[in-house]
DNA sequence: GTGAAAGCGCTAACAT
DNA sequence: ATGTTAGCGCTTTCAC
């Protein structure tokens, strides 16, 4: 930085005051400066920039794993918002573990970020007081504790299971089998929430809610377990995309065809969900938004608002494919 | 850290010592400073641990982009392995676009990383003159450029698409369309070489080779446009999971049937394949290996390892499932 | 083996 | 509007 302040004939503190835009200079110094930068190829350090300035430009972004699309398409919509605005990302992974998570928010507080956004691994969220007590800025997503000081993010998962379950009473369903990961998580719980009124609300049988971890092979497991007793449910909503793709292996490996015997609606939509055979209806989430909107919450906490949290509730959308059907006539038994 | 140096009555060159391992000390003013830091909830500041030392605890790594899950997958693999040794991951994606990779790698760099892991978004890599002006070591994944001098990791893409092709080949397949991305990406072009190699091998026509270009929709398309035509090949082999994709939204739009009328060995293996209907035979890369590998090969670059570049090269394993079997009889016309 | 002291490259007061 | 200066919290010689 030196270099570029000699070369401009100015002082370091103007180069810096240039490069950050930070404090206003007159037009020909800051021409000066710029070229002496790009002359010499200079880039600004981060780490002393970091260290001298109160607020850096990182931020940390945890999720639960990095396997699952839907957190990493999240990952990718903040990126694409942040991006643009010079902000680079830490990025760690819990492995859906509470302990680990506190381990990783605390590993990422050292680089003192201008803020996190996580996706808990738990309703708990037991690592929300690292963050609070560090006075971090924060921004819960997806899947939201109570208590949070922070701002949140989610869709409206109420909304969705409604979504899902109108459309097949539309349809003429009356016995829906629900599969969700585990009701430990609000947001499942939310989707429940969302079938069980639509179908008060339609004069349809209480859905039955099948709760069957979040694994792909429990998923498969338990669910096979349960379909093994004659039971007859016209249709079933997956509540989360593992559990489609474990509701689907286990319809294929029984015979039960979808849409033919059974219909079938998945949560996330994935493009294999439209190619599929047959392709899957399913409850869309809004994942760009979502990963603007975060993002704006931490433009403005950065910016200094000192506004309450934001609880921002984002409607998902039904994507009606082949999947889902009028039930097969039954004869009366 | 002044504050640990006091509670432990020692001085603050100690308590780094003792926290960073980095020199021997005394076991007892150990076990203090320990105690110290724990009750202080200490942590090091890695701003200021990374301006004042040669090499700090971050590494970049650069991806064409986070919306594809072969590459999310190498990133947690990656994760699981750094994390153990307490290094953080600065992630960023291009765009699939040579400019924007620049500028990424560029702003990755002002955080002096002890390295970066690059996809590289095009074969060109031209990026790599930052990386190596700027003395950073890098490994190359999956996608690998002429004239590298960072070490490189990749799976043995002639060796997949040999596979592949030996596959259809048993089954009684002479007519094999490829369907590829681009061939301005040399893994592609390796895949087709091993298609190719193996269909002379086997006495089988050579197979057709359909450049299909990089998203989905583009795929869909171009695809369709072919097939239009009166052609009869047997059997495809897509050679990304994206192209999978792409051939069986096809293929099902046009009441091809998968793999009654036509067989389909996919690329990149996902739990959706498993549980697609039919599932998809594919060819499955050892992405967790890939991950550790390339950690490897930075962990031993950190060591200061002057060793000449690793090319490691892995291999590919044959998933068989429903979506192959023998061509139908077809009647001499 | 341990401590004292000198910066790493920048930003934020403050002075001009 | 620009320059001067004093650190940010660590690591690393270099004495002891």
């Amino acid at each position: 930085m030196a270099d570029v302040a000699r070369r401009a004939r100015v002082s370091s503190a103007t180069v810096s005051n240039v490069l950050s835009g930070r404090k206003v200079v007159a037009s020909a110094l800051a021409e000066r400066v710029h070229k002496a930068a790009a002359d010499l190829d200079y880039q600004i350090d981060r780490a002393a920039s970091l260290l001298r300035g109160k607020r850096g430009k990182v931020f940390g972004i945890v999720v639960p794993t990095l396997e699952n699309p839907f957190f990493t398409a999240l990952i990718a919509s903040v990126e694409r918002a942040a991006q643009d605005d010079g902000y680079d990302i830490l990025v760690a992974s819990t492995a859906d573990d509470d302990a680990t998570e506190r381990a990783r928010i605390s590993a990422l507080l050292a680089w003192r970020p201008i803020g996190v956004m996580v996706v808990p691994t738990s309703d708990e969220f037991s690592s929300r007081t690292l963050l609070e007590t560090s006075g971090t800025p924060y921004v819960v997503l997806d899947r939201v504790a109570t208590g949070i000081r922070g701002d949140v993010v989610q869709c409206d998962n109420e909304g969705g299971g409604r979504l899902a379950a109108q459309h097949l009473i539309a349809q003429g369903h009356e016995d829906i089998l629900v599969v969700g990961s585990t009701l430990s998580l609000a947001n499942i719980r939310a989707r429940c929430d969302g079938i069980r009124k639509a179908c008060q609300a339609g004069g349809v049988r209480r859905p039955t809610i099948l709760e069957v971890g979040i694994t792909f092979e429990d998923v498969a497991e338990r669910l096979k377990a349960w379909l093994a007793a004659p039971r007859r449910p016209t249709a079933i909503v997956a509540l989360t995309n593992f559990a489609t793709m474990g509701v689907m292996s286990v319809l294929s490996q029984l015979s039960l065809l979808v849409p033919d015997r059974i219909s079938l609606v998945g949560f996330d939509d994935y493009t294999w969900m439209a190619v599929s055979n047959p392709s899957i209806t399913a409850i869309r989430q809004p994942i760009e938004i979502m990963g603007r909107s975060a993002w704006d919450c931490l433009r403005s906490r950065i910016d200094g608002a000192k506004t309450p949290p934001n609880r921002i509730v984002l409607p998902c959308r039904l994507e009606v494919r082949q999947s889902t059907r009028r039930p097969m006539e039954v004869s009366v038994s």
